[in-house]
RNA sequence: UCCCCGAUAGCUCAAUGGUAGAGCGAGCGGCUGUUAACCGCUAGGUUGUAGGUUCGAGUCCUACUCGGGGAGCCA
């Protein structure tokens, strides 16, 4: 007899015998006919569950009926049997079982964590090796993969190639927040050097390693030969952040493009966000189906706007200009004044409120921005001061979502703009030969992988797109 | 890190300072080609931890722990 996935047998013609293995969602059972129960069975590779039928009389009776009977959520199966139209509404076939063979029980299904009944969020964050097996999480892990999947495929078919940036990293430099540290030195007992500090040459590495924040330093070697590449792994970022946005490890995909300007960077953000939601839709039908109807209310009439819509670009400067007409009615916590950064509130009035689209925001003031952004012309957009090729896409709901720039290729520049914010120059040395040997007008960004799982999904909460997440005080599992 | 809110049955929540309850889930029974099923019965509690006030504390006070929302930082 054939093993067939759930996926395959719902979609499969009646009339085939075939065995099915999954997991008991929900069973429910009759006394008409002489007896029989309904089960609906889970095996992840769909969205629905199939519906078992066990008999306890008749030609199709199972010796094991009353064991069969008595199978709770979350108990695992083997069913063989022949697949049916159904007789019943909410499904088109079903399997009416010749042998169910019950491989593990629940202990106590009065105390399964994951009954079959409504459960928050945060109740289920504590269940995190359990959760999985409830609509919400099955989706969410669905999901995450197509996306996955649709970015690597996005970048392949546009010739990029995936490079594996370092998870451990030697660079103190990559300045995106506070790291790490990586040490196999006895904590209780380090070996301190002459002045007094830790002695990191008796560490593994012979000095203080970290891990990683982001791999843009590194990609951008890669992007100095290979021409289109990206990075798409885990990042960590040791900050005290407790929100809904902010985790301490996440997943970072970010593209490199070589002989590109800042406009080229956000077409290539617009082409690969719009990509992606479009395969997602197309892909997980019945996932985002579900979302749509329990998680948010217009979750695909919103997706399907942004694919179809024009990011509006927006320079920095006219942003400004808009938020200080804007202020009064709005209503802003915080000032609107240019040179200062934008709040989230800012940003999502923008987003959200006055052009009701994803919005690409350009140009940013000089002094806000790091260092390896391009410095950009005097006068570009009219700017009261010093502008920098940076870029943030911003979408309602979300707020930023991708950061990205154009990289400064001119080595005097760059060089001007480690000293004046204070850098040390000798720990960029592999960085500035870049700008030494062949340089090249280049941009990039960086796109938080979960944040987009969170935006395709309508999840509130970066908790819950990531199978065990990591955050401040947060690492069971 | 800052500001707010919370912690009571397996889960979600009630309970003027005075005998801790309900819904869901679970178990048993009834009904039914069932499917958020329906009807009945039953079990289930050191009220987050440690102190304090009081004749008496789930309730008031203090500290701590954990969780949530918002802010900052950012992706």
């Amino acid at each position: 007899m054939t093993w067939k996935t759930v996926a395959d047998t719902l979609t499969a013609t009646p009339g085939e015998t075939l065995t099915l293995k999954g997991w008991v969602r929900t069973r429910r059972d009759s006394k008409a006919d002489g007896g029989l129960c309904f089960i609906a069975l889970h095996d992840g590779t769909s969205h629905d569950a199939i519906q078992v039928v066990a008999k306890a009389a008749g030609d199709d009776a199972l010796a094991n009926y009353d064991e069969v009977n008595k199978l709770t959520t979350g108990c695992s199966i083997e069913a063989d049997g022949l697949l049916v139209e159904s007789q019943g509404k909410g499904q088109s076939v079903e399997l009416v079982a010749s042998e169910i063979r019950i491989i593990g029980l629940v202990d106590d299904p009065d105390t399964y964590p994951v009954p079959q009944k409504r459960h928050t969020f945060e109740y289920l964050r504590e269940q995190a090796h359990l959760r999985v097996r409830t609509n919400t999480f099955g989706a969410v892990a669905r999901v995450r993969h197509a996306l996955a999947m649709s970015i690597h495929r996005f970048f392949d078919e546009q010739d990029f190639y995936w490079v594996h940036t370092p998870i451990i990293t030697g660079s103190d430099c990559e300045g995106a927040g506070q790291m790490f540290r990586v040490s196999t030195l006895d904590a209780m007992n380090a070996p301190s050097a002459d002045d007094g500090s830790c002695d990191f040459d008796k560490d593994f590495f012979g000095k203080e390693t970290h891990l990683t924040v982001s791999g843009q330093l590194n990609v951008e070697t890669y992007c100095s030969a290979l021409s289109r590449v990206y990075t798409f792994g885990p990042t960590f970022r040791a900050e005290n952040s407790n929100t809904s946005r902010h985790l301490a490890e996440f997943w970072m995909i970010e593209p490199e493009i070589a002989f590109a300007d800042l406009a080229a960077n956000a077409d290539l953000a617009e082409a690969m966000l719009k990509f992606v939601l479009a395969d997602l839709l197309q892909r997980r039908a019945d996932d985002m189906a579900f979302f749509d109807l329990r998680i948010e209310k217009g979750l695909i009439e919103r997706l399907k706007h942004v694919i179809e819509t024009p990011f509006k670009r927006l320079p920095y400067t006219e942003a400004i200009a808009i938020l200080e007409k804007a202020q009064g009615k709005a209503k802003f916590e915080y000032p609107v004044k240019w040179g200062l950064d934008l709040q989230s509130e800012h940003e999502r009035y923008l987003t959200e409120k006055h052009f009701k689209a994803p919005v690409i925001l350009i140009n940013y003031p000089k002094d806000i921005k790091a260092f390896y952004m391009r410095v950009n012309d005097p006068g570009t957009d009219g700017a009261p001061g010093d502008t920098v090729a940076a870029m943030d896409v911003l979408v309602p709901g979300i707020g930023e979502i991708i950061g990205g720039s154009q990289r400064e290729e001119r080595l005097d520049v760059l060089d001007q703009r480690i000293n004046e914010m204070g850098l040390n120059i000798d720990d960029y040395w592999w960085y500035r030969d870049m700008r030494k040997y062949g340089t090249v007008p280049h941009a990039g960004f960086g796109l938080g992988f979960e944040r987009l799982i969170q935006f395709a999904t309508g999840m509130a909460n970066i908790r819950d797109v990531i199978p065990f997440p990591r955050a401040p005080r947060q690492a069971e599992f």
